[in-house]
DNA sequence: TTTACTGCAAACCCTTTGCAATTCG
DNA sequence: CGAATTGCAAAGGGTTTGCAGTAAA
C-alpha cells in the first residue's frame, strides 16, 4: 500500500513530464479514489466532491475528462460491470481480482498467485504479450442469501 | 458443440413453458448467434439480419429485447469490454474464457480446469454462491507485435 | 502571454420504453 | 378473442464535445 501523498507526487511529476498543467480539479478526483475503499462510478465521485468541497465547483465533463486522464497514466483502473458502467479504484493496491454480489453489488477483492501464473502462461502459448487482465467471479453473497 | 436445430427446438420448448410466444424474430436473433465465429454486439447482429433477411423488418429494439430474453433463458451470453458494449455469443460452446487482443479486437477462446476449480474455492472461502464468471486477459496478439 | 484546462450546455451513443398495430395461441 | 410481441419513434441514462472564459506555466 503507497502513501496518497506519494501518488499526488507522482500525479505532480506526470503532468510536468508531459507538458501539462496541474491542476485542483484532477487532483481531488484521484485524492477521492485513494481515500475510498470502494469502487466508484464517475458520478459517484462527482456527489462525493460536491458534498465534501461544496466550495470547489467542478463539473461531470471535468470528472470524466480527469479519470481518463488518471486511467491513462495508470494511476487508476477501471472495471465494469452490470449496468452501473465503469467504477474505478485507485491503483495504489496491489493487484486483485474481483468476487461481485449480483444482488447488492458489494465488491469483494481477492488474489491467487496460482491462478496469475496460469494466464500467463496461457497467453505465452497463444503468443499473446500480455498486459493486464480482469477477472470477476459472480455470485450471491453471505448476507444476500 | 450442440445442433442449431436442437437449440432451436429448446427456445421453442422454453417458451411455450413460460406461456410466451414463439416468434420468427426471436428465433432469427438466435440463429446468428448459433452460426457466429465470433461475438457480435446488438447493432452488428441488426445489420447482419437486415443484410441477410432484408425481408425481414426487425427492428432494433425488438433485437435488444430478443437478447435479453436470450440471456435471461441462458440460450447466449454476453461479455462487455471497452467501449463497444456488450458482446454476445451463444450459449452452446463449451464454457471458455477469453484472451483479448487490445489491437485489433481479436478474440481467442481458453479453458483451464485449474483456474476453474480456484475460482469455486475462493467464491466458497467467501461464502459467495457463485453464479458465473468472466475472465478475460488482455494483451496484443501474435500478428500485431 | 500562451496554452491547457475548466464549466456549462448541447450533442452523442447505445439502450429502453410507450404505444398502436400485429401476430400467436 | 385475449395476451404477448412487434416496429417505430421518442425518451432515457451515461459519457463526450464545442466553446468561451479561466488559470497555470
Amino acid at each position: 500500500m503507497v502513501k496518497s501523498e506519494e501518488v499526488i507526487e507522482e500525479l505532480k511529476k506526470i503532468v510536468k513530464q508531459k507538458g501539462l498543467k496541474y491542476t485542483e480539479q484532477r487532483e481531488i478526483v484521484l485524492n477521492v479514489l485513494l481515500h475510498a475503499d470502494d469502487h466508484l462510478t464517475a458520478e459517484e465521485i462527482y456527489n462525493l466532491i460536491k458534498t465534501k468541497r461544496p466550495d470547489s465547483n467542478i463539473g461531470i465533463a471535468t470528472v470524466y475528462r480527469a479519470l481518463g486522464f488518471l486511467e491513462e497514466v495508470n494511476l487508476i483502473t477501471s472495471i465494469a460491470f452490470g449496468a452501473d458502467g465503469k467504477k474505478y479504484e485507485s491503483n495504489t493496491k496491489d493487484h486483485h481480482d474481483h468476487l461481485i454480489c449480483t444482488n447488492c453489488g458489494k465488491i469483494v477483492e481477492f488474489m491467487d498467485d496460482e491462478i496469475e501464473k496460469r494466464q500467463d502462461r496461457i497467453a505465452k502459448k497463444n503468443k499473446f504479450r500480455i498486459t493486464s487482465h480482469s477477472m470477476q467471479i459472480y455470485g450471491i453473497c453471505a448476507s444476500c442469501q
